[in-house]
DNA sequence: GATGAATGAGACTTCATTCAT
DNA sequence: AATGAATGAAGTCTCATTCAT
């Protein structure tokens, strides 16, 4: 095995106690979760998060740092991969929406952070970078996704970003106190009837003009 | 002023407790609010705190039935108050949802009982038993609004209920990392939405069986 | 035995804790003596000591004044019980002297106390009050002492105090790097010489209106 | 520049970090002051400060030879200046006083190591040959001052010069806790005096054989 | 020789909880 | 019922020291 070099090994601690960080800050709560928990989910002693991390805020900082890093990768690649075709972005936002919201623990850890935020003008402050990145990321998604459908947004695109974001976040918290309903499953509710009704009115409008009558209204939700 | 009874006077103390515990644990957090902060908060001692309430959970149990107790009230009476009017009906759930969501305070608190239920299934279950009271009344709530504006609605009333809870409680997080946008505001633009779309719906079915053109489907937002 | 009252009590542990606190500060020193060490010596918990004292340095201060109140109350007690007798004052200072400098353990834990006030204001602040009293008390003393043995000052009586506490205070510090001198000692050789010299002057003012030879002033020390 | 050697580089290493050592201990106290502050005041890092002292008790000892060396040499100077002219001694001794006491970091510092002396056995055996160091050759100021002077005793020289330490190292500990005596002005009162008295005593001899009245013994002090 | 990541003991302090008053 | 002194576990953080680089 290739010797690592001084600052790769650091790199790996500094890794490690991230990704121990998340699982703790998710499992235990911000407050509750201990360094002693963090260092030994990465297999490090106490003072080596303190050669990594002057505080425990500071780990929840880098915490935040990463998660939206993943988020934004995942959303470019989400746009990107989509290559201007409707069908794809659909399938992508959707496929998205699951895969990050299958996984509760990224909003239990958000809700962790935003609680943190609440109370820590500091922490709000560095953080809220953070959520800057990734709803600029999603308005522009949401953006996107509305301009291969064709479909007038019902708000501005960041407004709709924030609903969304709101929404996600809002279900993980409701799902321990029994709510078996799913972000993931609304969303594509919304999407599926955003496109059934770009079809829909594209129709209408030809039926119009031609005097053919139409599906009932009932079929059009909103 | 009349003498209090005992069990008036113990009644009392208990209600101070709540609230100051309300408070304490929305501004300082469950785990790290004290005992001491929410007994020092109602203008007692932590004696008087444990002659009333077992442990911290057991007020965070009695805090989260004050709570639903308000908030299934005020939804009781948004109904009862319009009276079958569907303006009314209107109106007074836009401002149930402002007057609740002005307050952030609240969904902060629920956020962290939310977060403590996901680590203490006793806790859980007990409050899933609040939570279900809440979201069948506000199923109620949007099952009656949606009948009264005869509008057919996108997916379940108790799915729609678990996505407005889920958006308001989802907003309030937002809120401290810099999202301006405002639940009630998202909530009003799909109220309004839903009326245009119920009226627009009707116009079209009339239109459609006199030949009359109607307005643009542009016009038409999801 | 009589219960105590909950007050006596803990005024009581209070004391039990200001005494084990002298004996650690003197033993480990200021910043080495542990909060354990303390309630441990005193026969009590850690818990216990924060109810008494909110921080180390609380305890250090009530040390202080503790400290002050007895030595002001020796002081007092010299100068009254000397009942303007010269001679009864004289062997009263000595005495006094001698019993302050003979436990070394009060100048250690001064010196403790006096560099921790170099390196924290606040602390530094209180302690000035203690300083101030005992320093007014000592110069009293010497004032008076000066004034029953008609010598005079060779300094202002206050200076003479800061002189003799400095002198005090030295000789407990470097004691432990092997100095075998006594500041008692010291101080006699000082008393004794300026009644010597105030016998002498009368003695000489004598022969010289008489024309008698007198000792020789080799024998009249400083 | 010349390139240093290994061993002149070394040295300087050393000596920068018995500099920065000297500062830390009286500044923070020699608990208090962390080898990361030690190294990183003299440029380096704590691996440095490993490399050449093996505990920070080692560091403590040097900055004591150190201490001791410079006052030992500026005593020596003090004398051989003078070159046996009483004045100039006198004036010599003042000067060395004054600065000695001018920066009273110096008796900061002796007093954290004599405390850690009252501690540490090993460390106050060590101690002890530089305090004696000292000792001796304060004394032989002292013996020379006196001898200068032709002034008697007041005690052995020695013990004076135990007594001229102390009250330096009291002094320098009082002035935080707000006394505003100074040891250089106590001393040059003594010397004064104890000049004066020379003079006068020789006057007082000569007026007695003579039967010629002297200045009043109230300008005698002692 | 110098670096600094990592260790692990130990410090101060907080706090839920108990219990005598 | 209410008080608050005392407990003791646990938490964050510091730091002397080691050691691979």
């Amino acid at each position: 095995m290739a010797r690592l070099t001084r600052a790769e090994s650091q790199a790996r601690t500094r890794e490690r106690l991230i990704a121990s960080g998340r699982i703790a800050f998710a499992r235990t709560g911000y407050v509750s979760a201990s360094i002693e928990e963090i260092a030994e989910g990465a297999g490090f002693s106490k003072g080596a998060f303190y050669s990594n991390f002057a505080t425990k805020e500071a780990l929840a900082l880098e915490i935040a740092r990463f998660d939206t890093d993943e988020v934004v990768q995942a959303t470019v690649t989400a746009i990107d991969h989509a290559k201007g075709n409707p069908d794809r972005m659909m399938a992508n936002v959707a496929a998205l929406a699951r895969s990050l919201s299958e996984n509760p623990d990224r909003y239990i850890l958000r809700a962790e952070l935003m609680l943190h935020a609440a109370r820590s003008p500091g922490f709000a402050a560095a953080y809220q970078e953070q959520y800057i990145r990734q709803h600029q990321q999603i308005t522009e998604l949401i953006a996107t996704l509305l301009y291969q459908l064709n479909v007038p947004p019902l708000s501005a695109p960041s407004v709709l970003a924030s609903a969304v974001m709101a929404l996600a976040q809002g279900h993980a918290l409701l799902r321990p106190v029994g709510d078996p309903s799913s972000f993931a499953e609304t969303l594509r509710t919304f999407l599926d009837t955003a496109v059934h009704r770009a079809r829909l009115a594209a129709e209408v409008d030809k039926s119009l003009s031609t005097g053919q009558p139409r599906a009932s209204s009932s079929e059009q939700p909103a």
